[in-house]
DNA sequence: GATGAATGAGGGTTCATTCAT
DNA sequence: GATGAATGAACCCTCATTCAT
């Protein structure tokens, strides 16, 4: 009697349709016009499943970072002692290779400006940057005592704000400056997070 | 008798404009109007001193790259070992502590979004980051040097690269997430970089 | 096996829905939407039982009318002379007390400016009131006939508008301004009718 | 130098474009293009000149009230005593006759049904209305006082709505009902009045 | 140099209505 | 009867840019 709904999978479309759009234009440039076609959709029915094109934009935040948690979460698994974990972290977050991936990472580029300004996406990426600073201080504690080393609190809260920081400004470079790879950021980043652990 | 002309002066204001509407309100949201605003300047006048809302944007980028570097000018006077020179460097990037200068870091930020996308935005930004690398990558081999250690040429870019995105990142965090400071990113990646160019 | 018809009680649902959204938003701005959520329907069902949202309107318009006459009959049963017949018309048209009628007035406000607009509204807007008009001629030539006072046509014409005019005012003021009641609107134009009467 | 202002100009013939546009259609249906085809102008001239489509309607507001004032002002220097004041007041409200007034009578009308719904329209419909029962009040007492009749506070303050919703339900019946005229509305209305005020 | 009115294109959003299920 | 996805047109509004003054 009823139809069946098939929100889910609109929504997937319409999301991946920002995030495509997003891209090559930005959020603003993102015109829902420019997202239906991108997904093969009308801009009505896109309204019809999201109620504002801010709302697209929070989702697709949301999912971004799902994906990243996941893929760390691929990689841990594998891994036995805490350091391994640590450097697991890192290559699950700069291990971004594939044409659907770069315009992931140039999304996440573009969401990094938008909670400058527009409150609703700050409130979720402070959210998302505070769980990854969380998970990488206990990743850091871990590490350090594992091998033996003392690491303050504070030291770890700066480490793990750090690592953040070179991991962001890496999708920054990797999107605008040719040369640039994440692949080699983050053999270096690895590099320097455990020299900083080492030398505390 | 013709007036003095005070185009210089105008183009100034109209640029500090765009600052402050742009770190408010990103770039495609800083009217003309909104800039006028900031600015104390009419739609029209402005579109009398730069021929569109484009050309501004590109003042602006090409402005806060010459502050950064005489910044770094300024403290590298100062100084006599190589280095002390590199330390300078990171230093006068990250050593942005009044107000004026926090609608500079936010503008940066969202020139960095806009890189993406804006083809005239990408080549402006992308020169600077270049000069940045060479300037980077001469420090380090200069401070490496000094030091007796070898480092090569692949190593100063990989090296270059990474002290640069972690300043961007800084930048970034710097801007959207409470909690996070410059300062002690400066404190960090100076460390950081030097455990990588001893460890090389 | 069919199943039992329920299009009256639908029916009467949506029309309830539409005063409900109208009191609150206006005609234009009641969405078949807002109608379906304030009656717990679908969009979809509503059209199905009705062709279009302005029918849904005249048969609000209808719906309020009869009423309205409903409350007159009640009343007027339990009266003997024409005098009181004619006073408690007014009773009847001005006696709305509880909360559900403050919807059904707000409503009729708003269809009497919707009348100004849609001719159909307008259409049935016209007989409704020249219904009453005829009652009303009706009421006060013989309430005149019985205190043997004289009242031409003409005069039964103009008091019964200007009964009309005021009992349809004071919907607007009881809806919009606070501290007016259709109560005192009701004792103070019995008294001023019959005041008319007497004078003319 | 200075390009000199026509705003006061513009916004004029926006406000007119919105009564005629609005007399026809109502507000919600008067959409900015049609009354830039009304006032001769382009949508994008009306939102230089005013920041909403509600802040005409304000503007419209005002205006009308403003006219009917000037129509008592002018009426009522020519009155000596103060039972014809009152009559001035009624005439001046209801003695619109020309083509232009009949748009004027539907705006109001159709504004009177807005107040229902925005909390800005009702706002200021509100105070004119209770500007008017101030005004009328004191009419009431005076004239009460000059022919040396008592009548309480309470009862001005009745008497006082009563007239203003007579009106407004005149111009109602003046707007949609044919036959019906504020010129008869108004000879009732200053007859009921008269008589009210003497029998109290 | 400077003003501010004016344009025109395009933006996000709403919504009555239709229709496959 | 009932659902809810889908459409397409229209709406209000924003804005870079132009230009007469």
């Amino acid at each position: 009697m009823a139809r069946p709904s098939n929100t889910e999978h609109r929504r997937q479309e319409i999301i991946s349709g920002l995030m495509q759009a997003m891209a090559q234009n930005g959020y603003e440039k993102a015109s829902i016009q420019s997202i239906g076609k991108a997904a093969g959709l009308t801009p009505g029915l896109i309204h019809y499943h999201f109620k504002s094109k801010l709302e697209i934009l929070i989702a697709l935040v949301q999912q971004l970072s799902q994906l990243s948690e996941q893929r760390y979460q691929r990689l841990a698994t594998a891994q036995t002692d805490a350091k391994s974990l640590l450097m697991a972290y890192v290559d699950a977050m700069l291990s971004v290779g594939s044409g659907s991936n770069r315009e992931a990472v140039a999304a996440w580029v573009i969401i990094g400006s938008e909670a400058v300004r527009l409150p609703e996406v700050r409130a979720v990426y402070q959210s998302i940057i505070n769980k990854h600073r969380a998970l990488l201080e206990d990743l850091i504690q871990s590490a350090a005592m594992e091998s033996r080393h003392k690491i303050t609190s504070d030291q770890a809260k700066v480490f793990s704000l750090f690592t953040i920081a070179s991991i962001e400004g890496a999708f920054q470079l990797a999107t605008t400056v040719p040369g640039s790879s994440t692949g080699q950021a983050a053999t270096v980043l690895k590099q320097a997070l455990w020299n900083l652990m080492l030398t505390a």
